[in-house]
DNA sequence: ACATTGACCTGGGAGC
DNA sequence: TGCTCCCAGGTCAATG
């Protein structure tokens, strides 16, 4: 489900509830996601101030003084605030009460997210230190996408859903930022030309910025921490569009598979 | 080092 | 209605 935009608009959504309150109760229902949720959760966070909410990639970083709790959404998790007097339903694994009144609610049918706690600096967690630069900031541009890309022998759109490469970009703003830039999906990451990486860095940007403005993508089942769709499936230009027109040229929008994931792109307006 | 594939898990929709 | 099959927004681990 949630890619950079949706994982930023559930950031957004949060933080005003969280930062700088105290922890009041953890109650972890089901504590089966991709890993173990971390053991005796309620003891470690009771009485301890969330000092920030931040994102690195698509994990959700609430810091306190003492460590971080890192939460990723995985394919299907979703964090809400609620009063803590909503009965929980299925799927939802894990409560972080707060001492406000307001509860963090996990949810994720899937189970492939995640809810960790480290004393580490998260920037040196075994699952954040190999990640590739944020999409957004400066460290991200044409000339990285350049020399990253070079000898490298996978298709672009591949490529970028690369989270060594870069982070945050899934597979709705892969096939949307490959559209945007004109580049065939198919073609080869290494045979990227100088100009063609200028252009697709600078997409990608565009892409997840306007994503982020519109509250995500909802395909399915995204929806923010008050419950809302995100309305960035009304301005998709190729995904789960196939077979209807080219919003720029009117030919048909095909689908095809890469690396077992759907991709949609349009045959005239990137060539190959 | 790089590329490819399977695995994890549940629910929803299509087709019969 | 109900069964089977396929699909889904992620990403790690194993394999070659």
């Amino acid at each position: 489900m949630p890619e950079l935009p949706e994982v930023e608009t559930t950031r957004n959504g949060i933080a005003p509830f969280v930062e700088n309150q105290i922890v009041s109760q953890v109650i972890v229902r089901d504590g089966r996601l991709r890993w173990p949720v971390t053991a005796d959760l309620n003891n470690i966070l009771v009485g301890k101030t969330i000092t920030a909410v931040k994102r690195r990639a698509k994990y959700l970083l609430l810091e306190t003084d003492s460590g971080t709790l890192l939460i990723h959404l995985g394919m299907s998790g979703r964090l809400r605030v609620l009063s803590e007097a909503v009965p929980p339903a299925k799927h939802d694994h894990v409560d972080i009460a707060f001492a406000n009144g307001m509860t963090v609610r996990f949810t994720d049918p899937r189970r492939f997210g995640a809810v960790l706690w480290t004393k580490q600096d998260p920037a040196s967690h075994p699952l954040i230190s190999h990640l590739g630069p944020e999409p957004l900031s400066d460290d991200f541009n044409g000339r990285y996408l350049f020399d990253r890309s070079r000898k490298r022998q996978v298709s672009i759109k591949t490529f970028i859903m690369n989270a060594e490469v870069v982070v945050g970009v899934g597979n709705i703003y892969a096939s949307e930022s490959c559209f945007m830039a004109g580049i065939h999906p198919q073609i080869t990451a290494g045979r990227l030309t100088r100009k063609q990486a200028d252009k697709l860095a600078e997409c990608i940007k565009i892409v997840l910025g306007k994503a982020i403005a519109a509250g995500g993508t909802t395909l399915r089942d995204f929806r923010d921490s008050e419950g809302k769709p995100g309305y960035f499936a009304q301005e998709l230009l190729v995904y789960a569009r196939q077979n209807m027109d080219c919003r720029q040229c009117g030919h048909p929008i095909e689908l095809i598979r890469q690396a077992n994931r759907a991709t949609y792109f349009c045959p005239i307006c990137q060539k190959r």
